[in-house]
DNA sequence: CATGGTTTGTTTGAGCCACGGACGAAGTAG
DNA sequence: CTACTTCGTCCGTGGCTCAAACAAACCATG
């Protein structure tokens, strides 16, 4: 019986355990460098030279890390540097939206290189959906040749709760979904290991790793779409709460006074700002803007980002009034967290300062707690953020140890 | 140099570490059992019957742990019996109120061996404040006299955020309090290890050590008085944020169109459901009740439970009041953080079924999510949580090696 | 250009911790 | 009384890290 089979065994370390963790370190400490030596390596660490020269024998055998050129010399024998081999290992993150799949490859330092996306209307039918995926999959990993035997596993991302470690969906959300194990039938067909987890969630691991909240020990995600959803790092770690549901801000109770919700609260953020309601007001206000460019027939986030971008009153007034009245739901969500940072995701971002001014506005009004005044709300710099952080699950779980391991080579010699 | 005062050293296990964390493992299954043999640990941990045998020599030694009775055969020779020495180490726990001051002594059980309280008007007398709390202190650990040298250190429990590692309070909430160091004088007087903490975090930590939240993972402790204030625990450990205020839940704003707060929002829980107007309720709505119970002129949170307990319906429309705007609040928190357990204190919590009946049903409205539906309200059950968490304080500082061990035996030879 | 001092990377022996197996002690069952 | 089981301890082994010694490579200097 190995100690992984016992009991307490998530608490206790053995000797296994931390040599792991070790070597995480060590590697940990080579990606965050252009190039270091082995010297440095020591002096930044703690550990000994002979520590870190057997590490890195580890690593250099297991092909993650390779020696690269010569350093300066500082006064006696000149160090051999280690690079990152940022491609060694690659990940596939499939991002599955409302109405669009996508999906895209992805090397250790968070660069995507390769991407596809289409649009297409997921919530109802399942089968085709995963069908799109594999289809994407494939042309991703296989056409670019020697890429097979590097990937390390495929992350999806899906628009619904996800029960931790499955990829079963909140049958609230998404009703068709039920009993579809995407997990399953990507793992049958690529043979690789699948991971799955909420958007929201994956947007916050591929943010915190290589985006706008790199660093932040207490962080969060915002999706804002058809529902408004969020991803949450609290104390350097994803938190997702008892069942798997953390981060259901569309549903926090922005006006009891305002319109009714299915969730049985009034004025929720997603009846206020979710995608249905702000194109209804684009509607309802269309009459106080009679020269106004959107056209009511062919309403959509899209066009109405567009329209705010080209100084568009009517859609500057509605995604305006999107940003203040997230600005009420953030400063909630930093009064009761403490956050550092807040990155926002989802296509109505990419209005960029016509959301974020009337939001940070929003938020100065309540700048008296500190809480609030100290944290910074960004967008995302990456309109990939989803598929990135699906990518993200993967490296994470290889980085942890679950079911893959980052330093395993047994494939790569193929 | 050691390899704490090196970089990393957060994350670096070395032997050292891992050997105490094993200890400190065996140490909580001795405490949660209550007897236990050596082979019965070993089983388990996972660990084995040699390492067991070395690991309780050390708790012998410690005088934590003594050999008493001897169990049940299972076919050979009869098992030793381990059992945890409660008040092998005591604490002291201190709540300072807005209105009152206490102070508990604690064992390791978390039962309260002795308890002073005092009322006192702390907001604007910081010194005289500290002066009592070390008179009741004195009175705690100095009357029952060999208890001294067994003294893990005092942990106190503040009515603001506090800074984390500090005795600093948010100078917005308390002003008078500013540059009051309550850790440097209280260890002056008293020579031991000195903590202090937000009340509501107190009451999180032990809540989940001793109370209402054992074994939850994900929890919260709301304190409902003056303010309303939030301590959180997530993936099992306290949370306290960026810099330290998380659980500022007063400032969560319930309506949007309701009376403005000092913090720029409108209709904040603070300012609906606070002490101070809810007191305000009672006198608005007394023409409505003509024959209450409630004296308008001595109005207090007390008489308010009392009068409801007591059958009074005016007293019992505001505690409902209350219990089901508070539901509304807590059902913004579920959603978000998809908590196990909400534990409930202050003064008003003695209102019982009066405060939470409501709450309940403002909270099964909106139980269309499991996050809502799965999760359990309850009031604390110890009329002394802040204080009982004060002392936890101390004793989670102790197990986790920072500033005293639990381990180290050096002043228990006196 | 030879020499000494420095820095880098590797090798080797020792220490710490947990483990497994052997052993005596102390029971039970027949 | 004997065979068998369980409990707790003792001792040798193995894994991992470290410190010290060592070899390689480089700079400065006379």
């Amino acid at each position: 019986m190995s100690r992984s089979d016992r009991p307490y065994s998530g608490d206790v370390l053995d000797a296994q355990a931390i040599r792991f963790s070790h070597r995480s370190v060590v590697l940990r400490k080579i990606w965050d460098s252009e190039a270091i030596s082995r010297a440095d390596l020591a002096r930044a660490t703690g550990f000994s030279r002979s520590t870190i020269s057997a590490i890195v024998g580890e690593l250099l055998g297991a092909g993650l890390v390779v020696e690269t050129r010569r350093g300066a010399s500082r006064g006696g024998r000149r160090p051999i540097l280690l690079e990152l081999v940022s491609d060694s290992r690659v990940m596939v993150g499939v991002e599955i939206g409302g109405g669009h799949v996508s999906c895209a490859l992805v090397d250790l330092r968070g660069r995507v290189l390769e991407h596809v996306s289409q649009d297409f209307d997921t919530r109802d039918r399942p089968q085709e959906t995963i069908d799109i995926a594999a289809t994407m999959i494939r042309r991703c990993v296989l056409e670019p040749a020697p890429i097979r035997p590097r990937l390390l596993g495929i992350g999806v991302g899906l628009p619904a709760p996800v029960a931790p470690g499955t990829s079963e969906t909140l049958a609230l959300v998404l009703p068709a979904w039920e009993g579809v194990d995407v997990i399953q039938q990507l793992e049958a067909r690529f043979r690789v290991p699948v991971f799955a987890d909420n958007d929201a969630n994956a947007g916050m691991r591929g943010e915190a790793r290589w985006g706008a909240a790199q660093g932040c020990e207490h962080a969060a995600f915002i999706k804002v779409a058809t529902g408004i959803g969020a991803g949450f790092r609290l104390g350097g770690q994803l938190f997702s709460g008892h069942q798997g549901f953390a981060g259901e801000l569309g549903h926090m109770s922005i006006d009891t006074s305002g319109p009714p919700c299915v969730c049985g609260l009034n004025g929720c953020l997603n009846v206020v700002v979710g995608t249905p309601p702000l194109l209804d007001r684009c509607r309802i206000r269309r009459s106080r803007y009679p020269d106004t460019l959107l056209d009511l027939d062919k309403l959509s986030v899209a066009s109405l980002v567009q329209a705010a971008l080209q100084g568009d009153s009517l859609a500057r007034e509605v995604v305006g009034y999107a940003g203040s009245t997230l600005g009420i739901a953030i400063a909630n969500v930093l009064n009761l967290l403490n956050l550092e940072r807040v990155v926002l995701g989802g296509r109505i971002t990419r209005a960029g300062d016509h959301l974020l001014g009337p939001l940070q506005a929003s938020l100065n009004e309540r700048a008296l707690s500190p809480a609030i005044s100290e944290s910074t709300v960004v967008i995302s710099e990456n309109d990939q953020a989803v598929c990135l952080g699906a990518a993200c699950l993967v490296l994470e779980a290889a980085l942890a140890e679950q079911r893959i391991s980052i330093f395993s080579k047994e494939d790569m010699a193929a």
